[in-house]
DNA sequence: GATGAATGAGTTTTCATTCAT
DNA sequence: CATGAATGAAAACTCATTCAT
């Protein structure tokens, strides 16, 4: 299932891949993607397509090396955390605590920001078992394992069928993330630390009855 | 800038209009504005490529004709209502009620599931001032009004920035509306009946601090 | 099976229509179906990349078409025959009839003689049900039951495998064919009209013990 | 224009060799050399590109040089023979003995049989002066010296063109070797060992009026 | 000796749109 | 009113070959 740990990929010279990545993430993120277009990526980048190919096996391939590669430098900056260990009292600060690393990542990588653009349009693939469907789906599960903890914790509400509650929040996490991205340059100081105790309450809002 | 009112279209016969329509609905919300073949639609239903061209002036516009259209039916509908007469007692119901309506529309307009899936993909049109653009922009800045007259009402928080409210109701809405499209055939009664309560209350626990 | 009897391709212009045949018949018979190249046909023809698509589905179903039309006329022209009538006296004297129509139909439609080389390349089709693969079957068939006829009727041996006769007999007529195409301008009346003999005579010999 | 004697293809490790060889002739028999890929060939192999580019000057070459190692191993095991040594009386029975050899050999070398799938694919290569046209051309010319032979020794026939009987004889010779190829596998011992007498008996058939 | 890396030119197919009739 | 016909531009992807190291 996973893509064999060593690729041509990491021998790609680092100032071409970034280009590479750079071109490829603004595209995903405007036009999704079935609409990306892979010559206006090559354009940008200055790469040439027998070039790509070289590198990449076709264009889900490019694109989910690309979300794969942004998750995990995430997961390895904000440093993973397991559901299991969750419990109540702690429930939502943990989410705020790592909200909170997760702006701080970003601030340092600001190429990230494309990634959520990227990332939360693959719903939208109509194609079953396509690999950017199975990404979405992973996320899905990831999500979902989270709630049913909050539920068996207690904090989190049962009145509510839980596939809304998952939805739901996957899209306020989007629309959440959408709006940092959009309004990340006028964001202050003072507004980006208030930004996590703010958002995890609206999540907390939505899913506490 | 606005499209003259009577158009060519009115005078197509019912019959191959609601073949178009429903051809066209079901592609969009399957593939997106730009993912959508205009091809494929005319193929399934049987309409020539000039016959659609006569009636339309291009994509965007049988795409956006087709949400007003859809809109418009909604609001005839349900009855139409006026933000500014929202007073702070009956703000939340009075969407309870809308909300109510529109389920038993869409009961008898089963045709109508399919425009949510249609119009929120409208969000994505990179194209500034692109017909489907506009749209989408029409419907936030109904939203936005709804939410400073309820905010002017104080029943609307106001600790938080008026767009992301505006982004994250909007989000809540989709993703409401994508709930319901899917697990419509398995509702039952008691359930329809519960959900305009249930869900108006989260928008109201978003909005609300 | 069969494609339906009228087709966007009865309507092209004849004169545009030869052009497209002709071109595509040399690239066919000179590369194979895999080897050919729409591009080069569209060259040579003056015709568009996407009018080839409004008139044919795709590269297999130009081919296919070339193919039926040229049987199409080659049968219509030479007449049909039923295996089942024949009869051990005229068995041979059958085949050498046809064989002389069949030329003087060539005589007369002179881009036909393409059609065999576009024809035998069928055989190397690597691709199981593919529409090439499944018309060279059907040639076979037809050699199969003529073959079966024969040895039913006693003028044909039975002394080897029926598979090895079918085979070399297809092997034959394609020699013959590719070896009369090649000498076609250089021969002369008399030869011409001795071929049918000379040539149904090389069959008999490898058929009868 | 003749190749060096000396080759660095000498000095590749004899396995790599047979592997490069083996997914080699296995995708020239699949696909002809014009449709065989090099990319999936080295996929098989396991050998890089630039490596093939520098024991082989391209495509050509590398078919070129299978097809005549193939052909100088044949030779060497089913030994020489000089067509100026035939005579009437025996002009036959040397090809049946030959024939009987040619099938230990190919018994023996199992890789063998790929050998004609490639061969007779050359027919068609519509580039003149090939290296692959040239290969094909010496095997008709030898093929005709035979005939020639025949013809002088007053045991082939004359009353045909000597290119019709060339082209028939080479190709009944590809019809029986893709007919055995196809059915090796199930032919027993019995039937192997009457095939020679029955093939070459369909070669004298058809050579002899 | 050996190979990783790069590429231009090629492939088939689909797109939305226009225009003459 | 209606449509058949035509098209340029773009899509994703593969090809055999070369070159610097």
């Amino acid at each position: 299932m996973v893509k064999a740990m060593s690729r041509r990929l990491d021998k790609l010279d680092a100032e071409r891949q970034r280009r590479l990545f750079e071109s490829a993430a603004e595209e995903f993120a405007a036009y999704g993607f079935d609409g990306a277009s892979l010559n206006r990526i090559l354009e940008k980048s200055g790469m040439s397509k027998s070039s790509l190919y070289y590198y990449f096996d076709d264009k889900a391939d490019l694109f989910t090396t690309m979300i794969e590669r942004s998750l995990s430098v995430l997961f390895r900056e904000i440093g993973g955390f397991d559901p299991a260990a969750l419990d109540a009292e702690t429930f939502w600060s943990t989410f705020e605590a790592l909200y909170r690393r997760a702006i701080a990542v970003v601030d340092r990588n600001l190429w990230l920001v494309q990634f959520g653009g990227m990332f939360y349009r693959l719903r939208s693939d109509p194609r079953q078992g396509s690999a950017t469907g199975r990404l979405f789906l992973a996320m899905k599960g990831w999500v979902a394992l989270i709630i049913e903890r909050g539920q068996a914790l207690g904090v989190v509400r049962t009145d509510l069928p839980q596939s809304l509650l998952i939805d739901s929040t996957m899209s306020l996490l989007e629309s959440l993330d959408r709006w940092v991205v959009a309004h990340w340059s006028q964001l202050e100081g003072a507004e980006k630390d208030a930004m996590p105790q703010k958002h995890i309450a609206l999540f907390r809002r939505l899913l506490t009855a």
